[in-house]
This record gives structure tokens, C-alpha cells and sequence, in this order.
DNA sequence: GCAATATACTAGGACATCCAAGGGTTTGGA
DNA sequence: TCCAAACCCTTGGATGTCCTAGTATATTGC
């Protein structure tokens, strides 16, 4: 998108953190910008990886996540708590997803309420064809290394859980 | 928004990762997927501490770096490259905020092309407020404890030099 | 058994982000 | 000098996310 720039802008905000007497809250501060940004670089690759399949990394999500439900199939309120996003994202990406014929609503067998989310037999192709990309360009190539994947996953995890996001 | 799972959805994602046969790309998948989901969760502090002040985080970061600046104001290019955003999101930010009276465009002196955003006083005392309900409410209380920021900035900071987000 | 409450999904609106395209300005080489 | 290429910003279109509200179905309590 643009030039890197000279320096980097999150060091610098530190800096200017420090600098108006701010110091103590400066390193989370220049941490929190710091995932936002990577956050933002990551998902340009994952959705410059699935563009070929028509897909973005919401409808992945959804099609990875029925793709290891043993049955093929989910409850639409089970997608939005499993995925943490909100219902109306999950209705959203069905309504697409079901468009381009990867997935099928159906009734729940006992509760009217509820709409089950099914793959088809292309979704299912699509899922697997598009987490091999996704394993190879992206998850192969993470530019993290071993050790600094597993501080990740332990400082991650800790906060995640800590926020409320699973008991354990 | 949900309540908490009964389990890790991550750590889940990693355990089918590794039964499929994708073990050697099974902890990057679940260091970046982690990422994702504390980028949200991250956000949805910050917007909810900006909320009382009109302010979203893409404003509000438009509103910081202009405080910063010696001048108070800026091209509209070399805010969206010090952001790291593509320029219509800084034309849309820059609508808003002129239109909550905390900045406005003015011509640049010498380059007709360019367009500068300067700070308006209130903008200014905005900024400033705002600036500190993060502080105390977001980046006071973060979750991380010190050592673990420490790695998240290294971490981090590799990563996105070699992402090409910086030369330094 | 029926009303009140809770749950599940969808519709419409507000924002933010990106891409593609267009119009005005500046720069540099023929 | 002059015109083409490069640059800057804005507009319009597509996608995704959340919130609020509304409809339909289940469950609970009197």
C-alpha cells in the first residue's frame, strides 16, 4: 500500500507518550498499537490468500468451523458464540456463503427457533482447498519464530481468558 | 457480548489443526488467530472509552497525531502514511471530525494538491481528554504485566519491520 | 392453560476499510 | 515551451462489524 516508512510510528507515539508524562502507561500503550497494526497486516494477507475463492476471512472462519463439526452442520447461534462475533455477522456471511452455494440453511428438527447451517459437498471442497493456501502462504510463512509462536499463544491466551473470552 | 466459552475455540482450532495432519503449522495458525481475537477484543475497549466523546479509534488516532505535531496540522497524505491507512479512510475520518468541528482543511501554501487538516481548539481539548480516559481505563489496565509487554513490543516490532512497515 | 419472559434470527442504519475511477496540480523530459 | 506522467484528494461501490428493533418460537410461572 504505501513506502515503508523511516521510522517506526509506534516507537515514536512511546516517545511522545513519555515525553507529555505518560511514561508509565507508555509500553502498554505502544504494545496495544502494535497488535492493533499486525492485526491489520495479517488480515490483508489471509484475505489476499482466500481471494482467489471468493472468499473472505469471516466466510472462512464459518466454512473452517463447519468443516470440523462432525456432522457437517451448526446452529447459527453455536457459529456466532464459537466464532465471538456478533449474530447479525453470522447472518451476513450465511447469506453469502449461501449465495455462492457453499452452504444451505435448514429448520432445526425440534426447536422452530433455530437454523442450521450446512456445508455442501463445493463448501467443503472450498474449505479444504483454501486452508491449504491459507497453511502454506500464510500460517508457513508467519515470519514469527518457534519460540516467539509459543510467548503468543501464552501471553494471548492469558489475556483472552483473563477478558472473559473462555473459563477453562 | 457472550458469555464465556467452556473452553479455548483456539486451542480447539489448534488440536484439529494438528489430527489433520498440519502439526508443523498448527501453533502459527493459533498465534495468529489469537492475535485476531485480541485485536477485537482490544478494539472494543478503546471504542467504548472513546464512545463519550463522538470519537471512533480511526478519528481519535487521526486527532493524536495531530496533537503531536509541532504545528497542529498535517497533509492528508502524510497522515495516512503515518497511520498506515489507505487515504480515503483518512478523507472519511477528516470529514467527520470537521464536521464535530474538531479540525479543518485548509489549502497547503505552495503544493496545490495537497490539502493540510489543522486542530481546532476544541479538537485540541478533545484530544487531550480523550487521550486520558485511554490511559487510565485501557491502556492502565491492560491485562499484560510488564514483561510480557516487553515481548509483545519485540515481538511485534520485528515482525512488522519485516513486514515492511518501516525501515529504521 | 395462558400470559410473561427468554431465545433465535433477520432487517435497517451507522461506521470503517478497501478498490476503481475521475478531476485538478505539479513535475520533468522532449 | 509544452505535454505526458506522477501525484493528491474525493466520489461511488462493495464488504464487514456492530447496534437497535422487530418477528417468530420456546419455555416458565401463575
Amino acid at each position: 500500500m504505501a513506502a515503508p516508512l523511516p521510522r517506526d510510528p509506534i516507537a515514536d507515539a512511546q516517545r511522545n507518550w513519555e515525553e507529555h508524562g505518560w511514561a508509565d502507561v507508555a509500553p502498554p500503550m505502544a504494545a496495544i498499537t502494535a497488535i492493533m497494526r499486525t492485526q491489520q497486516i495479517l488480515l490483508a494477507r489471509i484475505e489476499g490468500a482466500l481471494k482467489p475463492f471468493g472468499l473472505t476471512f469471516a466466510r472462512y472462519e464459518l466454512l473452517a468451523l463447519l468443516s470440523f463439526a462432525r456432522s457437517g452442520e451448526l446452529p447459527m447461534n453455536k457459529a456466532s458464540a464459537l466464532l465471538q462475533v456478533h449474530p447479525t455477522s453470522v447472518t451476513n456471511a450465511v447469506d453469502r456463503l449461501e449465495g455462492s452455494g457453499l452452504v444451505t440453511r435448514s429448520p432445526h428438527p425440534t426447536d422452530g427457533r433455530t437454523t442450521l447451517i450446512e456445508l455442501t459437498a463445493e463448501g467443503r471442497i472450498v474449505a479444504k482447498r483454501a486452508t491449504a493456501v491459507l497453511n502454506t502462504e500464510v500460517f508457513g510463512q508467519s515470519g514469527f519464530d518457534a519460540a516467539d509462536v509459543d510467548q503468543l499463544i501464552r501471553i494471548l491466551g492469558t489475556f483472552r481468558r483473563n477478558a472473559g473470552d473462555f473459563a477453562d
